[in-house]
DNA sequence: AATGAATGAGGCTTCATTCAT
DNA sequence: GATGAATGAAGCCTCATTCAT
């Protein structure tokens, strides 16, 4: 009776939540799970400790919550990117460059996603392998269907898809950490070879520019 | 009989240092290096929170000279193996393959070194950055040799070592979160492979089995 | 009628941080800043540690706010003593008056003061030096008037000021120390003889009582 | 049979002992009771903590000894000075002087003594009181004699002893804390002048210079 | 006599979470 | 829905003291 299950979760509220979930993600980027306080938190979205308290029941489950939306939203990117394709090496040459792009231009993201994951501590070991698992599979499709189709050669695509997310992991946490970071997008070129190279594409076709379709190079953005 | 003036006072020493190492070890690989408390190191030491801070500074010291060292002995053990052989493709191969042995037989050291470092805060970053640095420069020679020597083609080098790096560290923490994980060894062959074809060694090359002292087998541990 | 929305809430926080400040000034001048912890005045402010570090950042900065507010108040007090008076001799008199007053009837008061001060540590000590100063100046200024109006021949009034404070500040210390403390009003008189006296005050102006007004007697009180 | 009381308490051992009770006034003086560790103690007198413990019970009584040994040092040297008069005014006057000589060459056992006394807690009070006790009995007892000598006229020599050493006591420790403390010497003339006058002593006697027997303005030093 | 390792109580501070208003 | 005061469990570190050698 007294719980209205969402009636008026007005807009008023919704963007309370909202701003609560942005400031988290601010925050956690930039000091890391367990040095971002509630406080933080808090004071970053302009509400109180209790406000915080009221929309999400523990520190805890506003990390999940961001964990899952913010990787949610990647890989609907790259989906959306990889669809323009029909070429599954393509595909996969573009899932790539889609996360490199999108983390070049939001290095808070890729803070969130791939390092700060690990501080969380134990609990979140669980959560962080979920998300590093959900883009291997990714990964491991295309190159599964590129087999399928006879573009390359047979591997095991298991072990495979996890070391191409591997190197695409430690570029970008390089970059991260890096002084004076060049800029992500030169690194693109070397590691798609590489990675392309491994499965057994042809050199020629490696040659051949990547992403004719998408004009310029990274031109991407957004969140 | 009984005043064994010094000897016996230093190795007492020592092995209590030791010990207290050897605990943290255990202790900051079990639940990270925020959620171990001093307390929890003293205790897994036989030792008293005081006890501790005799030999150590602070928490952080430990912790420090616990990566540093354990590195250390990394890296010592990936030199020792690759001396006996001159192939720079060999020696990164086998530099992979110790590294996956060493781990297959320590997940408690895989943990410290390539998962934990990063959780442990802002303040590690640079070590840990160090390290992976370490490592990735490690390869980087023996892909620069390999260059040299014209066993394969001209790449950069620099982004290469670093995704060979990503790509093992990645294979070893996906087993470190298995469930049930399969013996880390089994994805040697595979990642073995695809590395290789990724900096262009030639298919009849990869074909040949690698260490034909120890053909197939993982037969190293330690610490 | 459970729901006074402010007023209550505000009334019983400021209750609650003038409780902590009332239990700090017990505890410390029980204790001693350093053997006075911060569980202790919690305890005496029946709260938790957690409450005391609502209200204040740090152990330190309840001192600190306690001594500067016990120093206006007292300082307030003399002023306002003095201020009935025009003869700058008579003014001075009054001012040490009422700080003995004042300090006899709060034994407490006058140990937070002028003994503990010091003990504080070396991050006090400059903060001990304001307070002393304060008092040392207050009384300077009503020499140096008594030498501009010819009432007593000139003097270094800078080192005399602060020979009156010592002498005061000692009489003080001493009764805070003894076992059996005789009145603290009981060394007026003679105290006062001995300041006039050192500034050369006629001994027939001397002999003369006071404070008409309130004759020998010490009739304040307060906080 | 064990503990030959002092036979070999040779040159050596007590070297080591008075090595440590120098160290520990320095510590002390330096640092405040509570802030000088036991370690910070040994290491100043080259020793091990254990060493210290050996000649010292605890920490607490190497301050009480130093204190009592400081001040037993300092009374002395005030008894010699004053030996040389016989005017009970001339003695007063001297021993203030010497007072303020011996601190002015040495700031450290000032600290030592009417510093840090307070700092170091509850415990000490007594020790500080009978120190300060001892120097007012010191100088009430001049100012008696010259009471019985119908030099000065009859007061409340216990108060006055007090109020004397009080202001002495103030001028050193504004001089021990001051940044750029003056001479300690300079401020002798008005303080020497201002508590004379405080005792009813003539005018034209004030006026004479102190003491003609100790040719030159504080020559002296010592320990 | 001396050393230095070990102990353990205690101190200050932080912070996720709860709750009255 | 929101606020902010309050709680209490840890956490890291210090240090006087003890003790085996």
């Amino acid at each position: 009776m007294t719980k209205r299950t969402r009636p008026d979760q007005t807009e008023q509220s919704r963007s309370r939540r909202e701003r609560i979930l942005d400031a988290a993600f601010t925050t956690f980027a930039g000091r890391g799970y367990r040095d971002a306080s509630v406080d933080d938190i808090a004071a970053a979205a302009e509400t109180s400790k209790g406000g915080v308290y009221f929309h999400f029941p523990t520190k805890e489950s506003i990390f999940r919550e961001l964990m899952r939306t913010t990787a949610d939203k990647l890989v609907a990117k790259v989906e959306r990117a990889v669809a323009a394709e029909d070429d599954p090496i393509a595909q996969a040459e573009i899932a790539i460059r889609t996360v490199l792009a999108t983390f070049a231009g939001h290095r808070t993201m890729a803070r969130l996603l791939f390092l700060d994951v690990i501080g969380a501590g134990r609990v979140f070991q669980a959560e962080a392998n979920e998300l590093h698992e959900r883009f291997a599979i990714l990964i491991q499709g295309y190159l599964d269907q590129a087999i399928a189709d006879g573009v390359i050669p047979p591997t095991d695509t298991r072990v495979t898809s996890i070391a191409w997310f591997g190197a695409l992991n430690e570029i970008v946490g390089r970059w991260l950490q890096a002084d004076q970071p060049e800029r992500l997008e030169d690194a693109y070129p070397a590691l798609r070879a590489m990675l392309l190279r491994s499965v057994g594409v042809a050199e020629e076709r490696i040659a051949r520019l990547p992403s004719p379709t998408a004009p310029g190079a990274f031109p991407e953005a957004a969140r």
